[in-house]
DNA sequence: CAAATGACCCATTTAGAATTTTGGTCAGAG
DNA sequence: CTCTGACCAAAATTCTAAATGGGTCATTTG
């Protein structure tokens, strides 16, 4: 393991469990082992080495959801095996997103901007699915930015802040969540039944 | 105009502007025209103040959407013009998010105990309409207190923090969000085409 | 005498100096 | 060349004194 994957994993334990402020670098350099001056020829500050976590798990999650793409399958079925490729993460996701409020709300406005940038990628991601629906003809005419916006926001604040009223929120309903409630609407249309929620339990 | 409906206007007036730490009760006693003492014969504290502002604006909320509705009429149809008279309220709502936001923020244990006890008579409120849907067999089963948390999740957040790339949210477009999103899905069925937007048009 | 006032009290907040911590550097070691 | 760790300046924290503001109540007003 080299040291720059070492530095990468210590950073990622200090600050999933300290925050961003709570971590030193000094701290960051004791858990990988090598000296504080060692950080500094691999990432030029603190920030960055933050914002390259991120990054990473941004991409990790990408990839999750890209290669779990069939070519040439339903778009709306090639979604539901994305969705869950994503759910593995959730725990991570819920991590990330608190670790981002914090820097939200006691980070400069240098690290807030650089977290508005890494959004606004997420947003113009999922904006950009959408339309190939939209173009597909298979999602309904709607405005990507503002879907795309509310779709990433309910994962995030579901991850971050939902407390059922006894246990935990469990992989299958968030699945359900997103499958029942985004993609196919409240509206019961004749017929349906709940054939669309027993799809997670069948396939899992 | 009662002594004590000119301090609710100005305690209104001054939350909304300066916030609810920027607000002092001098400020709030001279923007009724009353003394500070005056303040205290109706209202035990400033924070019940705050609580008693924030909850007659819901009951406000409250009423505008139950007045909407029509006995015996269809279940979606109710809600459709249920949202539409909420939609008039949303600027009033994004500034209320925004307090909400800061006294979560800066408030005493006390005071967001207030607002989480407030949030969960919404939840509950939203939960036990969708449950009333479901058990009529026109809304999909799905988990109440999920979908509630995420629908009022997702209206606060879009007031409080979308900034779409130019202009403003218009009301149509939230108002196609909750209809176009929520109630129909993003599955572009058959023969559907754009004839749910239409209907906000047509109607206003 | 009920409603209203505003001077007053004291807990909390703020401002500013003193001190510590920490992000970042760099001369030198290996 | 990689890496170290003492070092520096800036940022954060602590400490203290001053002021601010929530809340009270003896007194006044209509």
């Amino acid at each position: 393991m080299t040291v720059r994957e070492r530095i990468e994993e210590a950073a990622k334990r200090a600050f999933s469990e300290f925050g961003y402020k709570g971590t030193t670098m000094d701290q960051i350099a004791r858990l990988a082992g090598v000296s504080k001056g060692a950080i500094y020829l691999h990432f030029p500050s603190k920030e960055a080495l933050f914002h390259h976590m991120l990054r990473g798990v941004i991409a990790q999650v990408r990839d999750a959801f890209e290669s779990a793409q069939v070519e040439g399958d339903d778009y709306f079925r090639n979604l539901e095996r994305g969705l869950r490729a994503l759910m593995k993460f959730r725990a991570d996701h819920a991590m990330l997103s608190k670790l981002v409020q914090e820097v939200r709300q006691f980070g400069t406005a240098e690290a807030r901007a650089g977290l508005q940038q890494l959004e606004a990628a997420i947003l113009d991601y999922l904006a950009r699915h959408l339309q190939r629906g939209m173009d597909l003809g298979v999602v309904r005419p709607c405005r990507a930015d503002l879907v795309a916006f509310v779709l990433f926001r309910a994962y995030t604040s579901v991850l971050r802040d939902f407390r059922p009223e006894e246990g935990e929120l469990s992989e299958g309903a968030l699945y359900e969540l997103f499958t029942g409630l985004f993609v196919d609407g409240l509206r019961l249309r004749p017929g349906e039944g709940r054939a669309s929620n027993r799809t997670f339990l069948e396939e899992r």
